[in-house]
DNA sequence: AAAAAGCAGACAATCGATTGCACAATTCAA
DNA sequence: TTGAATTGTGCAATCGATTGTCTGCTTTTT
């Protein structure tokens, strides 16, 4: 009912006539032990039923095996799968996972820095939040040599490891799709400019843009946060101007969704008016009446890429590296921008 | 750039000229040291950047201030933001939180006991796996007491507390809703009977029919395991039956999704023809078209109860209860069922 | 003024696994 | 046969914070 004494290395020890330590090199497959007295400690353990502390042996090695995850936010379906990835990994390799939430908030983030580092973790791994504009606080890391791998929202300033889509040829395709589909004028509503991912969708569109000689107007590019409430008045300002245009890429889903439901609010037929084009495939795509034409981008593939490459450096201690990968996109046509080429 | 080497409660008590452990009852606020030593210790610890080590405190006192979490996926809303509830109080508390997920499958289920259990948490929250028909993996918490709390999902076989939502209330609501709107032949898709919160939602479903003399048809109730392949077996079951449903209630919006494609699909108009209420207020459910009647349930509430409960259970050290809390629903009216009375 | 009580802080053991070094036993080379 | 090399184990210190017990000093009580 109490405290069951817990089996530890000594008890092993003693009923084997042995040393602590003997045991204890016998379990980490030492090469100074002989394979008789190795199996028979395993074999005591098995008997026992030893459960190694992992407590101690972290104090003595500092190491936690555990990794820190800082996303936005859990509840969005391509940090959630990106979670299931990154979990995926690091648990086979016997690794525990943090989770922290900093909810788009700079202060949370700064927050969630300070948990992870009080904890110890060997590596983390970030996506950083949309008002981040500095990254002192992940200094908190690389000024103690913690492993650090960015994914998706990356981090330029700092000497990491990198892990993103390729969000140019998303927003190339994208845009070369709605041109393949007779749009003429086609408008881009993009992300905060200090996020790479941002810049590479539009760069992406502008790519298309010029390479089909379709007049880039300013006017049809415009900045927003990318939430629910702005989408709606990023359409209004396109679709009320006196030139509007008859296809708007949207550099998420959110915000296409908005453009889909404001339209439909206003009459605007989609496709045939307006083609719309999202990027993230976010699970409710699909269900959009008309459903939405997207970029797809797996969460799940960046979570274990980035795990992988954290887990790379935390073993071989080779230190932080400055590698970036580049995983796959794929256009995904769905009825928002399915009309025939006029 | 080798080891930093850390700042410790010695290096405190060198630099202040007193004793380590009178650094350590200074630091945890023991009553036994005065305000004036508290003082110079929290400055000089303030001074040197001192970062207690939770590894060396945790194998002392053996407490790891960490909570585990098994849930069947994350990628789940109702899920996801359990986890925000859940992380948002524990972190508040000081807890660390570890996830595991079960991808609803009993295996990695017992996977993820023994993983949190070597992890060596001081407590535990769980939702049962949807084919988990048998709770002795969950003996290695109970065995060793070490607390644990079901939510959403729960097990009437060990002697746990519990947090729920009020599935007879939601069942309830939900078919009273189609009776008010003369819906006469009500058909109930629930999920696998082994789990509480279907068979209380079929409950409030069955009482919401007697209450208002309808007549119950053993054959408009079926048993399904709630995804998006059985619920277009379920529909077309129903609604190509001789004498076909006005009316279904699902008990999750992924099988009201799954009837909406399908009536779609047929030229079956909703509601017009079928009203269809789900169960969840997932996301999607907003944004179908037609948009979907479900019921509400907090996720976040439900994680947030659950990890007071079972953090009140650590702290104060009352062992496992068997406190049951069933938190509200509410109904949400959308265009799946917005029919007038006939 | 002597005894009792209270206070502030120090000492040292402890949690359990790891690991550098020492040492004994065995094998091998010369 | 002796010295060297190799192999298999044990000893004891260590990681850093916590905590039961003890000490010396101050205050209070009678």
């Amino acid at each position: 009912m109490k405290k069951e004494s817990n089996i530890t290395i000594h008890d092993i020890a003693k009923a084997l006539g042995i040393s602590g330590s003997t045991v204890s090199r016998a379990l980490n497959n030492n090469s100074r032990i002989s394979d008789k007295t190795k199996k028979a400690v395993r074999d005591m353990a098995k008997t026992l039923g030893y459960q190694p502390n992992a407590l101690a042996s972290n104090l003595r090695t500092s190491c936690t095996n555990t990794i820190g995850v800082i996303i936005p936010r859990i509840s969005r379906y391509f940090f959630s799968s990106a979670i299931t990835g990154i979990e995926e990994f690091a648990r086979e390799k016997g690794f525990n996972v943090i989770i922290c939430q900093s909810n788009d908030q700079k202060e949370r983030e700064s927050d969630c820095v300070q948990t992870l580092f009080a904890s110890r973790v060997d590596g983390v791994i970030s996506s950083v939040a949309l008002n981040t504009d500095n990254y002192d606080h992940y200094k908190t890391f690389t000024n103690k040599n913690i492993p650090l791998v960015f994914f998706d929202r990356v981090c330029d300033e700092l000497e990491t490891s990198k892990v993103v889509v390729d969000d140019f040829k998303g927003g190339f395709l994208a845009a070369e799709h709605l041109i393949s589909k007779g749009c003429k004028r086609i408008a881009h509503i993009s992300g905060p400019q200090h996020l790479n991912l941002y810049i590479n969708r539009l760069q992406g569109y502008l790519k298309a843009m010029r390479k089909h000689n379709i007049q880039i107007d300013k006017d049809q590019i415009i900045e927003s946060p990318l939430n629910r409430e702005d989408g709606l008045a990023c359409a209004k300002k396109l679709l009320e101007s006196s030139n509007p245009p008859d296809a708007i890429f949207a550099a998420n889903d959110t915000t296409a969704l908005s453009i889909i439901l404001y339209a439909k609010d206003k009459g605007i037929r989609i496709p045939q008016d307006l083609a719309v084009v999202g990027f993230s495939n976010e699970p409710f795509s699909e269900y959009l009446s008309p459903s939405l034409t997207t970029i797809e981008q797996s969460g799940f593939d960046v979570g274990l890429k980035a795990t992988e490459l954290l887990l790379d450096i935390i073993q071989n201690k080779t230190g932080n590296r400055q590698e970036t990968i580049v995983l796959p996109v794929r256009l995904i046509e769905r009825e928002s921008s399915n009309k025939l080429p006029n």
